[in-house]
DNA sequence: TTACGCTAAAATCACGAAATTTTACTGGAT
DNA sequence: ATCCAGTAAAATTTCGTGATTTTAGCGTAA
C-alpha cells in the first residue's frame, strides 16, 4: 500500500496520527490494525511504535501493546512548566548570542505566523489551515530559541513540544487556537530583539501559563 | 542463552556496555555481533539499540546501523551546560518545595557519597569501587533535584546525565574521579538546605564548569 | 439480573530467513 | 605506488510464521 521505501515516512505518518487526536487518551493503538492498514510486517510497525514510545508519544506495556498516554492535568502542568523553562533559557541564550540574522529570522517567522493567524481569525478552523498554523507556531517558537547554540536544548524542546501538543489535542480534540495568542506572539517578537531578557521571559511565561494548573512556586523568603 | 523473559535486562546490559567505554566513539555497534552474542533475534537487539539511540546513547543511520556518538568538545560543552541548567532549575524548585524529608535525603545521599569518596581518596580507583562511587554520585545529584515535583525534568536529567557520562568515559576511559569533587559536593550540601538558591546554583555551576569549553555567555548590557 | 468461568478469537512477541544494501577485498590499469 | 573497478563477504532491514498471552463473547449458576 504505502511505498515501503521510506520508513522515516512511516514513522512520521504514525507520529502525526498520534498527534492529531485520532485516538483517545488511554486507548490502545493496535499494532495489528496499523500493520494491515499500511501493509507492512509486524516487526516494522512495532519498531515504529517503540520509537514513538521512547519519545513519550505512546505508552508501552509488556504483552499489552501500546496506548495513548493518559490525559492528566498534572502531566499537562508538568510539560507546560518545563516548556516554559526551556524556551526561557533558549531565548536568553539566543538574545545573548544571536545577531541580526536571528532577529531577521524571528521577524520572518512571526510574519508568516501572523499572516495565518489573520486568516484563521474568526471562523472555525479549517483542518488544513489549522495544520498550517500549527507548523507556523512551532517554527516561531523554534526560531525563538534557534540561536542558543545548544543542540541538546533544541532537541529536548522538540520532544517536549510534541508531548505538550499531544496532551492538548487529546484534551479538546484539536490544537487549540486562541485569539489572544496573536497579541502574545507579537509581544514576544517585540521584547526579544530589544534584548530585554527578563521581559521576554515574562512574556513567554504569560503566553504559556494558561496551561499551568497552579502558579510556578515563588522563591522562598521573597525576592532579595 | 540469556533468558528472554526479561528484555528490560537486555536493555540495561547493552546500555551499561555503551556507558563503560567498551566501544570507541564513532565505532560501529554491530547488531549482528550482539545478536549472536546474546543469542537473541535480530528484531530484539535492533529494538534495544533503537531505544538506546532515542535516549542519545547511540547514533543511528539508515542502512548503516548504530554507532557510538562521536566525542567532541562541542558536545561535551553542550551537555555540561544543559546539565547545569537542569540541576539549577531542579535545585531551585526543590528548595522551594522540599521539606525536612528532602533535606534529610540529601544529607543521607551526601553521607554515603562522602564515605565512598573517603575510600577512593588516594589510590587509583578499583573498578568496583568506582562503580559504587558513580552510583552514589548519581544518587546525590538526583536527590538534589528530587523534590522539584517535575517528572519531566527528572526524566530529562536522567537522559542528559547518561549522555554526559558517556562523553566523559569515551574521553579518558573511565568516569573521572577528582578530589576537588569532595569539597564541591560539600559546598552544595551546605547551600541547599539553607535555602539560598543563588548560592546553590553558583556552586552547581562551579562543580560542573570544568567540563565547559567556554564560559556560559553573560547577559548583554551587563546585570541590571 | 449479576457474577463467574470457559471457550474462541485476536493480538503481541520472538524467531528464522530472504532480500537489499553496505563494506571489505582483490586484481588490474594508469 | 596509487587509484579504480569488480567481486565476495557481511550486516542491515523487512517479511512471514508459530508460540504465548491477552481480550472478548457466551453460557451457566447463584
Amino acid at each position: 500500500m504505502v511505498p515501503q521505501g521510506d520508513p522515516q515516512s512511516l514513522y512520521e505518518q504514525v507520529k502525526t496520527r498520534l498527534l492529531t487526536g485520532e485516538f483517545d487518551p488511554g486507548q490502545r493503538v493496535r499494532a495489528e490494525s496499523l500493520r494491515s492498514e499500511y501493509g507492512v510486517s509486524a516487526s516494522t510497525i512495532r519498531e515504529v511504535l517503540f520509537r514513538l514510545s521512547t519519545v513519550g508519544l505512546a505508552d508501552f506495556q509488556e504483552q499489552r501493546g501500546f496506548r495513548i498516554p493518559l490525559q492528566s492535568l498534572d502531566r499537562q502542568h508538568d510539560l507546560a512548566q518545563f516548556r516554559i523553562f526551556l524556551e526561557q533559557q533558549g531565548a536568553r541564550l539566543s538574545i545573548r548570542l544571536g545577531g541580526v540574522a536571528w532577529e531577521a529570522q524571528l521577524s520572518a517567522a512571526h510574519h508568516k505566523l501572523s499572516h495565518i493567524e489573520g486568516q484563521v481569525a474568526g471562523q472555525q478552523p479549517d483542518p488544513s489551515l489549522l495544520a498550517l498554523w500549527t507548523a507556523a507556531e512551532l517554527d516561531f517558537h523554534r526560531t525563538l530559541i534557534g540561536a542558543c547554540e545548544s543542540d541538546v536544548l533544541k532537541a529536548t524542546h522538540g520532544m517536549i513540544y510534541d508531548q505538550f501538543r499531544q496532551q492538548l489535542i487529546t484534551v479538546d480534540r484539536k490544537f487549540v487556537y486562541l485569539p489572544q495568542n496573536v497579541a502574545q506572539h507579537q509581544a514576544i517578537l517585540e521584547a526579544a530583539p530589544a534584548k530585554d531578557e527578563d521581559l521576554t521571559c515574562a512574556r513567554i511565561e504569560e503566553h504559556l501559563s494558561r496551561h499551568l494548573v497552579r502558579p510556578i512556586p515563588e522563591r522562598v523568603g521573597g525576592v532579595r
